[in-house]
DNA sequence: TCGCGATGTGCGTTATAACGCACATCCCAT
DNA sequence: ATGGGATGTGCGTTATAACGCACATCGCGA
C-alpha cells in the first residue's frame, strides 16, 4: 500500500550503478546536487515530483522505473484480509491499489443465490471479470449478461451494475478494477 | 516531453471539483492540509512524491493521472482464440493490450515440467501473475520462487525471468503485463 | 437584512528538500 | 609506501514544501 519510499532509491542506485555512472556525472546529466542523489539514493530523503522529473529526463528512464513499488515480493494470503459483504459475496483482495498502475484486483467468491447490486462508481471506472469457476450474471447497461468459466467480460462500472448467482454452485471470478486517467 | 509542472495543479483542481468534492474533504481523505492542496492546484508549490502518492491514493486516483492527460474510454468484450507455446504454455488472451488502459491480460497453463524462459522486456513494464490451480516457480530478481494457488506475484519485467512447473498437475495462472506510460 | 455554515486563500511557523563545499576513502600508477 | 584523481558522504546554509489557524468570500435560509 505504501510507496516503498524506501526503495526508490535502491532502485535508482541500481540503475545509476548498472550502467557504471558516477553520482558526479549523473548530477551534471541531471541538473540535481550530487548530495541531493546520494541522499535520495540512501533513502534520507524524498524528493519533489520536479526533481525526479529531472532525474528521470535526465537519464531517459520512465518514471514507473523508480516509482513502482513492492516488485519481487511474494504477497501469501495468510490470514484473511479476507471480507465478507452482506449479499453473499466473498471478496479478497489480490492487489492492493497503486496509484502508479492506476488499478487494484479481488478475487471473488459469489455463493449460490447470492445478488450484489453495486452503485456506481467514479466516471470512467472500467471493470474487467474472469470467470473461473462455475457460472455467473452480471446486470450491465440494462440487462442480465450470463458468463460461464473462462468467459470474460470488460464494462464501464460508472453506470449502475450488479453480479449474481443463479447456478447451483459457487461461482469464483477475479475481478480487475481500473480507475481512469481523464474522467 | 516536458511534464508541464503548472498543469498538475489545474488537472487535480479538475479532477476535484468534477466531482464535486472540497478542499477540505480531499485534504481529509488523503491526509494532505488543504491549504497545501490548494497551493498545488494554484501551482504555487511542486509537491514531494510522498504528497503527491497520498493524493493519488486518497483520491483513487493513477499517479499518471495528474502528471500526463489523456482521454477516451472503451469497452468491449474479447473473444479468446487460443496459442500453444513451443516450451509447454499455453496461452489464452483475456484481456487485449489497450493503449487506454496500459495493460494486457493472459490466461496461462504451464503443463507439467515446462519451463520458459522470458527475455527482458521494454524498461518499466510489470507483470501481475496469479496461480489459480497448482503450483508453479517464477525466476525473479536472480532466484525461483515458489507459489502456490491463490498466491500472487508482482515483479518488474525489464529484467530476465522465467515460469517452470515442476509439480505433478499443469498449473493455471493469470498473467497481466502492464506497459508504462513513458515521457 | 442578518447570520451561519461551507469553501478557498493568506499568513506565520516548522520540517525538510536541495545546494555548495569540504572531507574521508578507495584505487591505481608511480 | 605515496601521491593524485575519482567517488561517495557529512555539514552548514538556503529555499521551499507542508502544516495549523485565522480571515475573506460566497451562497442560502430564516
Amino acid at each position: 500500500m505504501s510507496p516503498d519510499l524506501a526503495a526508490i532509491g535502491q532502485r535508482m542506485r541500481q540503475f545509476r550503478t548498472e550502467r557504471g555512472l558516477s553520482l558526479d556525472r549523473v548530477a551534471r546529466l541531471c541538473g540535481v546536487s550530487k548530495a541531493m542523489l546520494g541522499q535520495i539514493e540512501r533513502g534520507e530523503s524524498t524528493p519533489t515530483i520536479a526533481t525526479l522529473w529531472k532525474i528521470a529526463s535526465g537519464l531517459q528512464a520512465p518514471l514507473s522505473r523508480f516509482l513502482v513499488g513492492e516488485s519481487g515480493v511474494v504477497h501469501r494470503p495468510t490470514s484473511p484480509p479476507r471480507h465478507r459483504d452482506a449479499s453473499g459475496m466473498i471478496v479478497t483482495p489480490l492487489f492492493a491499489f497503486d496509484p502508479m498502475l492506476g488499478f487494484e484486483m479481488f478475487a471473488i467468491e459469489l455463493s449460490q443465490g447470492c445478488l450484489s447490486e453495486s452503485s456506481p462508481h467514479a466516471p470512467g471506472v472500467i471493470e474487467h471479470v474472469v470467470v473461473l469457476e462455475g457460472e455467473m450474471e452480471l446486470f450491465v447497461e440494462g440487462e442480465w449478461q450470463t458468463l460461464a468459466a473462462g468467459e470474460v467480460l470488460r464494462f464501464a462500472a460508472d453506470q449502475p451494475h450488479g453480479y449474481r448467482n443463479r447456478g447451483r454452485a459457487p461461482a469464483k471470478v477475479h475481478d480487475l478494477i481500473h480507475y481512469p486517467f481523464s474522467a
